[in-house]
DNA sequence: TACTATACGGAACTATGGTTCCGTTTGTCA
DNA sequence: TGACAAACGGAACCATAGTTCCGTATAGTA
């Protein structure tokens, strides 16, 4: 949600095994472990990992995505390890640093809203094609603990969670709001740094404050005030 | 901005002085030393505080209150003791934990949020006093990063900072907008909790996104989200 | 089955920040 | 001016949470 460029390091296990990619939450952690670093020299050993370390991390990813659901990124690392079923050593291992456990989980959740974007992109009413957005990712926000502490720290910590995949998220969002105002739809004079900002706080809001049946008010509420203006200026 | 009613324990100094009445950020430290609890025995002496004490107080809240403001609520203690000039030991001997001295200057905050509140109920137009309010509220939220991290946590911390006058001042804002709905200029749908709500996220937004020019359209999009179906309903 | 690299577990270490304690200083009053 | 309660300062203490380290267990292989 921030164009800023600076980037985590990339995770590494501290045995030389690459971090698992993102994409791992999406059922193939084996694969993830498997293949190296852009190819530079090519290890004459391919590294399998073993079975134990594909199954474990598995359950590492499984953990962490409940857990920060349904508790926050606050939440210590002990819980995670524990809710898998793993020492903490074990977890430190596939993930050099909690933030780059984060960044596995956060990173997927943002790729998800991706999609929801480019889906949204082709549709033909420009217009509610962002107001699904906006809803879709305010009901995420309240949903997931963990994207609303992310949001929650966007503007705090320099260091930005992966920074790129967030630049192609706004990307995306600042398609939907140029077709919606090419569409008449919403207010000429809100830009995508405007509409990110608004959309941050709804999301901490509505997440913070729990409750649904005011989510779809508070959605409401902003996608009016987008629209409005739509005529005029 | 809750109506939780567990409120903070009373902070005492822990040599029996009762800790300032927030209202000593207005100018009047001393005063806030002299007077004891509800006179419950009446203490044959007065107790008056030492000179030193009051000019401490009183560097103390003064530290407190821009260090807060520019840093927000996760700075050290030892800053502030810092800035002030004092020890840590000092700083404990007039607020018996750190969040004693958060209550003193975000409540102080928050009363003046009611005034201008009241002021407005006398409005005559009703739509514009609610708007003027948001407005106040968002800028002052944008100016000082303690209203925003109060904010942030709100829903965290079970633990509610100075509940009574976050009661106050959702009562008033509750006045502002029936006002508001009454005149016609409002829409009917959104209750006292999706303001607050909405308000919050807000000022979250804009608090840590931090560009005042930003805000300015942030306030126009929420207000004019919730004046639009003002005559549907 | 034996051997070894890989992976594991969790105690120990480190850093941060709130809070306490106590020896020293100082304001006030007789 | 001397005595003493009040107040001070800040080192030390404690709790929390991230991270490291190393002895132990085990998957994979000959």
């Amino acid at each position: 949600m921030s164009s800023d460029v600076t980037s985590t390091a990339v995770a590494h296990d501290r045995d030389g095994a690459p971090a698992p990619d993102p994409g791992a939450l999406d059922g193939a952690p084996a694969a993830a472990l498997e293949s190296c670093e852009g190819t530079p020299s090519p290890d004459p050993r391919p590294r399998v990992p073993r079975a134990d370390a594909v199954r474990n991390l598995a359950k590492i990813l499984q953990a962490a995505e409940e857990v920060f659901a349904a508790e926050g990124l606050a939440v210590p690392i002990d819980e995670v390890a524990r809710r898998a079923g793993v020492g903490i050593g074990t977890v430190y291992r596939h993930f050099p640093t909690k933030e780059a456990l984060f960044e596995a989980i956060v990173v997927a959740r943002l790729e998800s809203l991706i999609e929801r974007a480019e889906e949204l992109c082709t549709a033909t009413d420009a217009g509610l094609a962002l107001f699904a957005f906006v809803d879709d990712l305010v009901t995420l926000a309240v949903e997931k603990k963990d994207i609303h502490d992310e949001l929650a720290r966007a503007g705090v910590t320099s260091e930005q969670l992966g920074a790129p995949i967030k630049e192609k998220l706004t990307a995306r969002v600042e398609v939907l709001l140029q077709r919606a105002q090419a569409a008449g739809a919403v207010r000429q004079d809100v830009n995508i740094v405007d509409l990110t900002t608004l959309l941050m706080g709804t999301c901490m809001a509505a997440g913070q404050q729990g409750r649904p049946e005011c989510t779809a008010r508070l959605v409401a509420v902003i996608c009016d005030g987008l629209r409005s203006a739509a005529r005029s200026n």
